[in-house]
DNA sequence: CCTTAATCCTGGAAGC
DNA sequence: TGCTTCCAGGATTAAG
Protein backbone atom coordinates (compact mmCIF):
# COMPACT_ATOMS: atom_id res chain seq x y z
CA UNK A 1 0.00 0.00 0.00
CA UNK A 2 2.93 2.53 0.40
CA UNK A 3 2.09 5.10 -2.67
CA UNK A 4 4.19 8.30 -3.33
CA UNK A 5 2.58 10.24 -0.24
CA UNK A 6 4.13 7.30 2.32
CA UNK A 7 7.12 7.30 0.79
CA UNK A 8 7.30 10.86 0.80
CA UNK A 9 6.62 10.91 4.48
CA UNK A 10 8.82 8.38 5.39
CA UNK A 11 11.63 9.92 3.65
CA UNK A 12 11.17 13.18 5.68
CA UNK A 13 10.66 11.60 8.78
CA UNK A 14 14.10 10.01 8.25
CA UNK A 15 15.81 13.12 7.02
CA UNK A 16 17.03 14.97 10.16
CA UNK A 17 18.08 11.66 12.08
CA UNK A 18 20.11 9.98 8.46
CA UNK A 19 21.91 12.88 7.45
CA UNK A 20 25.64 12.92 8.48
CA UNK A 21 25.00 9.52 9.89
CA UNK A 22 27.59 7.22 9.71
CA UNK A 23 26.77 3.50 9.50
CA UNK A 24 28.65 1.49 11.57
CA UNK A 25 27.87 -1.99 10.74
CA UNK A 26 24.75 -3.67 8.43
CA UNK A 27 23.48 -6.94 9.02
CA UNK A 28 21.10 -8.77 6.40
CA UNK A 29 19.02 -11.35 7.92
CA UNK A 30 17.84 -12.19 4.91
CA UNK A 31 19.97 -12.31 1.85
CA UNK A 32 17.10 -12.82 -0.54
CA UNK A 33 15.86 -9.44 0.58
CA UNK A 34 19.07 -7.35 -0.73
CA UNK A 35 19.47 -7.27 -4.72
CA UNK A 36 23.39 -6.21 -4.46
CA UNK A 37 24.53 -4.91 -8.17
CA UNK A 38 26.67 -7.50 -9.81
CA UNK A 39 29.78 -4.88 -9.48
CA UNK A 40 29.68 -5.04 -5.75
CA UNK A 41 29.13 -9.18 -5.47
CA UNK A 42 32.50 -8.75 -3.74
CA UNK A 43 31.94 -5.91 -1.48
CA UNK A 44 28.56 -6.53 -0.45
CA UNK A 45 29.19 -4.70 2.98
CA UNK A 46 29.97 -1.61 1.36
CA UNK A 47 27.52 -1.57 -0.91
CA UNK A 48 25.01 -1.87 1.97
CA UNK A 49 27.29 1.73 3.29
CA UNK A 50 29.20 0.25 5.85
CA UNK A 51 31.34 2.66 7.05
CA UNK A 52 29.63 5.16 4.46
CA UNK A 53 28.22 8.55 6.07
CA UNK A 54 24.76 9.23 4.64
CA UNK A 55 24.30 11.98 3.08
CA UNK A 56 21.32 12.38 1.23
CA UNK A 57 17.68 10.85 0.80
CA UNK A 58 15.86 10.95 -2.18
CA UNK A 59 12.89 9.71 -3.70
CA UNK A 60 11.53 9.30 -7.42
CA UNK A 61 7.48 7.46 -7.33
CA UNK A 62 7.45 4.67 -4.77
CA UNK A 63 11.52 4.17 -4.31
CA UNK A 64 13.80 5.81 -1.66
CA UNK A 65 17.27 6.40 -2.56
CA UNK A 66 19.74 6.61 0.46
CA UNK A 67 22.96 8.16 -0.52
CA UNK A 68 27.02 7.60 0.97
CA UNK A 69 28.88 10.29 0.34
CA UNK A 70 31.61 7.59 -1.31
CA UNK A 71 28.53 8.24 -3.65
CA UNK A 72 27.15 4.36 -3.43
CA UNK A 73 23.04 4.31 -3.01
CA UNK A 74 21.10 2.08 -1.38
CA UNK A 75 17.47 1.88 -3.45
CA UNK A 76 14.80 0.83 -1.21
CA UNK A 77 11.25 -0.22 -2.63
CA UNK A 78 8.38 -0.71 0.31
CA UNK A 79 6.57 -3.05 -1.86
CA UNK A 80 3.03 -4.23 -0.31
CA UNK A 81 4.05 -4.41 3.64
CA UNK A 82 7.81 -2.69 3.91
CA UNK A 83 8.83 -0.54 6.08
CA UNK A 84 11.56 1.17 7.17
CA UNK A 85 12.28 2.16 11.63
CA UNK A 86 14.14 4.20 13.12
CA UNK A 87 15.23 3.01 16.33
CA UNK A 88 17.03 3.63 19.87
CA UNK A 89 19.97 1.39 20.10
CA UNK A 90 19.05 1.03 24.02
CA UNK A 91 15.18 -0.15 23.18
CA UNK A 92 16.08 -3.69 24.33
CA UNK A 93 12.25 -4.73 24.81
CA UNK A 94 11.39 -3.94 21.24
CA UNK A 95 13.31 -7.59 20.12
CA UNK A 96 10.07 -9.10 21.86
CA UNK A 97 7.48 -7.23 20.30
CA UNK A 98 5.14 -7.81 17.39
CA UNK A 99 7.03 -5.93 14.99
CA UNK A 100 9.88 -8.34 16.07
CA UNK A 101 9.16 -10.65 13.14
CA UNK A 102 10.24 -10.25 9.44
CA UNK A 103 13.07 -7.47 10.03
CA UNK A 104 15.30 -8.33 7.68
CA UNK A 105 18.26 -5.66 7.33
CA UNK A 106 19.38 -3.81 10.30
CA UNK A 107 21.99 -0.74 10.02
CA UNK A 108 23.85 0.44 13.00
CA UNK A 109 24.46 3.89 12.75
CA UNK A 110 26.44 6.72 14.64
CA UNK A 111 26.23 10.28 14.73
CA UNK A 112 30.15 11.63 14.82
CA UNK A 113 31.25 14.59 16.44
CA UNK A 114 29.47 14.11 19.83
CA UNK A 115 31.03 10.73 21.73
CA UNK A 116 29.12 9.58 23.64
CA UNK A 117 25.65 9.66 21.56
CA UNK A 118 24.16 6.20 22.16
CA UNK A 119 24.06 5.65 18.79
CA UNK A 120 20.32 4.10 16.48
CA UNK A 121 19.20 1.63 14.34
CA UNK A 122 17.76 1.00 10.95
CA UNK A 123 15.51 -1.35 10.04
CA UNK A 124 14.24 -2.17 6.95
CA UNK A 125 11.11 -5.19 7.93
CA UNK A 126 8.84 -6.94 5.39
CA UNK A 127 6.47 -9.28 5.91
CA UNK A 128 5.67 -10.17 2.58
CA UNK A 129 8.74 -9.68 0.66
CA UNK A 130 7.20 -7.53 -2.04
CA UNK A 131 9.49 -5.40 -1.41
CA UNK A 132 13.50 -4.88 -1.75
CA UNK A 133 16.78 -3.18 -1.61
CA UNK A 134 18.49 -2.93 -4.61
CA UNK A 135 22.11 -1.88 -3.98
CA UNK A 136 24.04 0.80 -6.92
CA UNK A 137 28.04 1.54 -7.08
CA UNK A 138 27.40 5.12 -7.78
CA UNK A 139 24.28 7.71 -8.19
CA UNK A 140 24.22 7.24 -12.10
CA UNK A 141 23.64 3.73 -12.22
CA UNK A 142 20.42 3.90 -10.03
CA UNK A 143 19.54 6.59 -12.44
CA UNK A 144 20.57 4.67 -15.30
CA UNK A 145 19.44 1.27 -14.42
CA UNK A 146 15.93 1.45 -12.74
CA UNK A 147 15.02 5.48 -12.21
CA UNK A 148 14.90 5.27 -15.73
CA UNK A 149 12.56 2.84 -16.38
CA UNK A 150 9.97 5.02 -14.20
CA UNK A 151 7.81 7.80 -16.16
CA UNK A 152 7.47 11.61 -14.56
CA UNK A 153 7.02 11.95 -10.27
CA UNK A 154 3.28 12.33 -9.85
CA UNK A 155 3.55 14.61 -7.18
CA UNK A 156 4.76 17.27 -9.75
CA UNK A 157 3.11 16.05 -12.52
CA UNK A 158 2.16 18.43 -15.63
CA UNK A 159 -1.03 18.72 -17.27
CA UNK A 160 1.71 18.44 -20.60
CA UNK A 161 3.61 15.62 -19.02
CA UNK A 162 0.30 13.64 -17.92
CA UNK A 163 -0.98 14.03 -21.68
CA UNK A 164 2.15 12.64 -22.59
CA UNK A 165 2.02 10.00 -20.66
CA UNK A 166 -1.71 8.80 -21.41
CA UNK A 167 -2.09 9.76 -25.09
CA UNK A 168 0.07 6.87 -26.51
CA UNK A 169 -2.32 4.14 -25.02
CA UNK A 170 -5.76 3.20 -25.54
CA UNK A 171 -5.53 1.59 -21.97
CA UNK A 172 -8.41 2.03 -19.67
CA UNK A 173 -6.91 5.17 -18.03
CA UNK A 174 -6.84 3.41 -14.97
CA UNK A 175 -4.46 0.67 -16.12
CA UNK A 176 -2.59 3.08 -17.51
CA UNK A 177 -1.97 5.42 -14.00
CA UNK A 178 -1.21 2.46 -11.92
CA UNK A 179 1.55 1.79 -14.91
CA UNK A 180 4.89 3.20 -13.19
CA UNK A 181 6.67 3.70 -16.40
CA UNK A 182 4.15 6.31 -17.46
CA UNK A 183 4.01 8.38 -14.26
CA UNK A 184 5.30 7.25 -10.90
CA UNK A 185 4.18 7.07 -7.67
CA UNK A 186 0.49 6.18 -8.04
CA UNK A 187 -1.28 3.22 -6.90
CA UNK A 188 -4.91 1.60 -6.60
CA UNK A 189 -5.84 4.13 -3.63
CA UNK A 190 -4.52 7.27 -5.23
CA UNK A 191 -5.38 6.40 -8.34
CA UNK A 192 -9.29 5.81 -7.73
CA UNK A 193 -8.85 9.45 -5.65
CA UNK A 194 -7.88 11.44 -8.50
CA UNK A 195 -10.44 10.04 -11.03
CA UNK A 196 -13.23 10.22 -8.34
CA UNK A 197 -11.81 14.02 -8.33
CA UNK A 198 -11.42 14.48 -11.69
CA UNK A 199 -14.75 12.86 -12.54
CA UNK A 200 -13.28 10.87 -14.77
CA UNK A 201 -14.64 6.89 -15.31
CA UNK A 202 -11.86 4.71 -14.71
CA UNK A 203 -12.52 2.37 -17.83
CA UNK A 204 -11.88 5.65 -19.95
CA UNK A 205 -9.46 4.55 -22.41
CA UNK A 206 -6.15 6.95 -21.80
CA UNK A 207 -6.15 8.43 -25.40
CA UNK A 208 -9.42 9.91 -25.44
CA UNK A 209 -9.38 11.98 -22.33
CA UNK A 210 -10.20 15.56 -23.48
CA UNK A 211 -7.50 18.73 -22.39
CA UNK A 212 -10.11 19.70 -20.18
CA UNK A 213 -10.29 16.52 -18.69
CA UNK A 214 -6.20 16.07 -18.87
CA UNK A 215 -6.09 19.30 -16.96
CA UNK A 216 -8.44 18.45 -14.11
CA UNK A 217 -6.59 15.14 -13.86
CA UNK A 218 -3.14 16.24 -13.34
CA UNK A 219 -4.32 18.82 -11.06
CA UNK A 220 -6.76 16.21 -8.92
CA UNK A 221 -3.62 14.00 -9.00
CA UNK A 222 -1.32 16.91 -7.11
CA UNK A 223 -4.13 17.66 -4.73
CA UNK A 224 -4.68 14.45 -3.48
CA UNK A 225 -1.22 13.70 -3.20
CA UNK A 226 -0.31 16.58 -1.58
CA UNK A 227 -3.45 16.37 0.98
CA UNK A 228 -2.52 12.53 2.07
CA UNK A 229 1.42 14.17 2.31
CA UNK A 230 0.03 16.92 4.39
CA UNK A 231 -1.60 14.24 6.97
CA UNK A 232 1.06 11.87 6.70
CA UNK A 233 0.07 9.52 4.31
CA UNK A 234 -2.29 6.81 4.11
CA UNK A 235 -2.21 4.02 6.88
CA UNK A 236 -4.73 1.27 6.29
CA UNK A 237 -3.34 -1.56 8.36
CA UNK A 238 0.67 -1.77 8.33
CA UNK A 239 1.75 1.66 7.19
CA UNK A 240 3.91 3.48 9.46
CA UNK A 241 7.03 6.17 9.28
CA UNK A 242 10.42 5.67 10.47
CA UNK A 243 9.02 6.87 14.12
CA UNK A 244 6.28 4.42 13.99
CA UNK A 245 3.67 6.90 12.97
CA UNK A 246 0.33 5.90 11.20
CA UNK A 247 -0.66 8.30 8.82
CA UNK A 248 -3.39 10.18 9.28
CA UNK A 249 -5.28 10.60 5.85
CA UNK A 250 -7.57 7.15 5.62
CA UNK A 251 -10.37 8.91 7.16
CA UNK A 252 -10.43 11.97 4.34
CA UNK A 253 -10.66 9.60 1.05
CA UNK A 254 -13.67 10.36 -0.73
CA UNK A 255 -13.84 6.38 -2.73
CA UNK A 256 -11.64 4.18 -1.94
CA UNK A 257 -12.61 1.24 0.62
CA UNK A 258 -15.98 3.35 0.15
CA UNK A 259 -17.99 1.04 -2.06
CA UNK A 260 -21.36 0.37 -1.30
CA UNK A 261 -21.55 3.79 0.95
CA UNK A 262 -22.73 7.28 -0.59
CA UNK A 263 -20.64 9.25 -2.89
CA UNK A 264 -19.36 12.50 -0.89
CA UNK A 265 -20.37 14.41 -3.81
CA UNK A 266 -23.99 13.31 -5.06
CA UNK A 267 -24.82 10.49 -2.37
CA UNK A 268 -25.52 7.86 -4.85
CA UNK A 269 -23.59 4.58 -3.62
CA UNK A 270 -20.28 4.07 -4.87
CA UNK A 271 -19.44 1.05 -6.82
CA UNK A 272 -16.35 -1.78 -7.06
CA UNK A 273 -15.75 -3.14 -10.68
CA UNK A 274 -12.00 -5.23 -11.43
CA UNK A 275 -9.85 -3.10 -13.73
CA UNK A 276 -6.31 -4.23 -14.27
CA UNK A 277 -7.24 -6.88 -12.08
CA UNK A 278 -7.45 -4.20 -9.27
CA UNK A 279 -10.45 -3.51 -7.17
CA UNK A 280 -11.56 -0.34 -8.59
CA UNK A 281 -14.26 2.07 -6.48
CA UNK A 282 -15.87 4.71 -7.98
CA UNK A 283 -19.02 6.57 -8.61
CA UNK A 284 -21.42 5.90 -11.45
CA UNK A 285 -23.09 9.53 -11.75
CA UNK A 286 -19.96 11.64 -11.05
CA UNK A 287 -17.76 9.80 -13.16
CA UNK A 288 -20.01 8.65 -16.04
CA UNK A 289 -18.74 7.77 -19.49
CA UNK A 290 -19.42 11.19 -20.87
CA UNK A 291 -18.73 14.60 -19.60
C1' DC B 1 -0.18 -3.63 -29.18
C1' DC B 2 -3.09 -5.36 -25.71
C1' DT B 3 -5.19 -8.24 -21.78
C1' DT B 4 -5.30 -11.96 -18.63
C1' DA B 5 -3.45 -14.91 -15.31
C1' DA B 6 0.00 -16.63 -12.38
C1' DT B 7 3.63 -15.61 -9.25
C1' DC B 8 5.90 -13.92 -5.11
C1' DC B 9 4.21 -13.63 0.47
C1' DT B 10 1.86 -13.08 4.97
C1' DG B 11 -1.86 -12.12 7.95
C1' DG B 12 -6.41 -10.69 8.73
C1' DA B 13 -11.11 -11.73 7.89
C1' DA B 14 -14.80 -14.40 6.41
C1' DG B 15 -17.01 -18.92 5.91
C1' DC B 16 -18.17 -23.49 7.51
C1' DT C 1 -13.49 -23.01 18.70
C1' DG C 2 -10.66 -24.34 14.82
C1' DC C 3 -10.04 -25.26 10.47
C1' DT C 4 -9.93 -23.83 5.46
C1' DT C 5 -10.42 -20.42 1.99
C1' DC C 6 -10.15 -15.97 0.22
C1' DC C 7 -8.39 -11.61 -0.39
C1' DA C 8 -5.28 -7.59 -0.44
C1' DG C 9 -1.59 -5.42 -3.11
C1' DG C 10 3.14 -3.84 -6.55
C1' DA C 11 5.60 -5.43 -10.00
C1' DT C 12 7.21 -8.93 -13.18
C1' DT C 13 6.67 -12.68 -16.31
C1' DA C 14 4.48 -15.76 -19.41
C1' DA C 15 0.79 -16.98 -22.21
C1' DG C 16 -3.01 -15.97 -25.31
Amino acid sequence: MPELPEVETLRRSLEDALIGAQVVRATVRRRDVVRVHPSQSRTRRSALLEGDQIVALERRGKQMAILGRSNRVLCIHLGMSGQVLREPVTADSKATGVAAAHRHVIWHLERTGSSGTPGFTLVFRDPRRFGGIWTFPDRSTLTDERWSALGPDALKISSRGLSGALSGTQRAIKAALLDQSLIAGLGNIYVDEALFRARIHPESPANRITPAQNRALAQAIRTVLHKSLHHGGTTLRDYRDADGTEGRNASRLSVYGRGGQSCVRCKTDLINIMVSQRTTTFCPICQSVDT
